[in-house]
DNA sequence: GTGGTCTAGACCACC
DNA sequence: GTGGTCTAGACCACG
């Protein structure tokens, strides 16, 4: 389903809240599909399902799943304003970094053209 | 000269090699323009010198600054050829975010123009 | 496990460092071998736990181990692809060496010898 | 004559009796030849005058100049053991870089070729 | 004065 | 248990 890395900086679960939050903005996790089991997944993953619970706890407590006791978890219908938060977040770092490669010398043509390529080649594969 | 969030998350010397980055980048400091000694810094920000110390040798290892022993830290002047293996790896990142901004449902004249506001800010000086 | 020097010139952790690196070249720690924890180490050699921490930071940096927070520090694997521009470096500082040492009146046969011994203790395995 | 680093973890006093002995033992500087005056060592260099002092005091007490009150700093007479010395540091230095290089995966046939190449262009241009 | 290293001891998040 | 961060205070080498 994806991939975590354990040597990252970022926590296990908060990877885990990242990618599922990213399945379900992009939809490719459909309202009220049902997830995997914590157990399930925990073996998948071959991680702790302590992990998995505070991953999906927190994403509840955010509004992107609910939980139906003896059932299982939920996508939670999409709501517009998670798209908004995500982007600002990218936006944020963008800033940074484009700030960064100016600073070193590359100019703002360089950029767009880096840009125009990349949206070249996302337009024709649209499947991620 | 700028502030801590001391209950933030991010670690202080983090939130420091931020600040100085963008101090740096936007050309407030300029290039080997000596910067606060890590003791006075630390008086003044009211936190422990070797937070300073850890700040500025990340800055050093990233090639903003260098140090002079029994001198002080200073700004390093851009020197193309040895940041050019930096600006690929810039690149790539730069390729990364953008692909999911696009895939999030950034279009490119969005991108063009943050880039051309970002460009401003910096190109045009002091503007922040 | 080994000694350190404490009224060395060379800075603990450098010792530490060398030491280390040495233990990992020659395979006597393995390839995803647990490190002692930076507690543990500490107590064995008698010195500050932040001491081993900086140690093991670097070398994560250099890319010889890496860290799991929470588990702990691991020996890296050799990954070929992500050691090519490691490689290249290597080679600048070899280039440099080899030129003094032969400016100074080693001659190729020595050098040859020299190799040829090093490759030996390394490839051979447990011999040092 | 040369250039120092003064961003360098190398003290200067360091550095000028590394570069000074190089072109002791490379006879650039020849046997009871005269070394250039404290102050205008300091002046060409920009450095303070006690350093250059404190390089020329390390130098004597190592036996490789010889002062005369009143006339100036001299080249000592050469002995062997220097070049012994000088060259057994190099060798562990290139022990060092050779093993690291080999864990990475170079093998013996590309080091050996890499030394015959900078052989080759050493022995074409012998003045350095 | 400057930065570099080190200690002792604390608190945190994560697993 | 693990590593990561931080403080307070010390000592050193360097210029």
């Amino acid at each position: 389903m994806f991939e975590l890395d354990l040597r990252s900086r970022l926590p296990i679960y908060e990877q885990l809240i990242e990618k599922l939050k990213e399945l379900i903005i992009t939809e490719v996790l459909k309202p009220d599909e049902q997830l995997p089991s914590v157990r399930v997944l925990a073996q998948q993953l071959t991680i702790n399902p302590n992990t998995i619970q505070k991953a999906y706890r927190e994403l509840e407590r955010q509004g992107f799943i609910y939980t139906v006791k003896g059932k299982g978890n939920f996508v939670a219908p999409i709501i517009g304003s998670i798209h908004q938060e995500k982007l600002k977040k990218l936006k944020d770092e963008l800033i940074k970094i484009l700030s960064e490669a100016i600073y070193l010398g590359m100019n703002k043509e360089e950029l767009v053209e880096l840009i125009t390529h990349v949206d070249h080649n996302i337009g024709g594969g649209k499947e991620k």
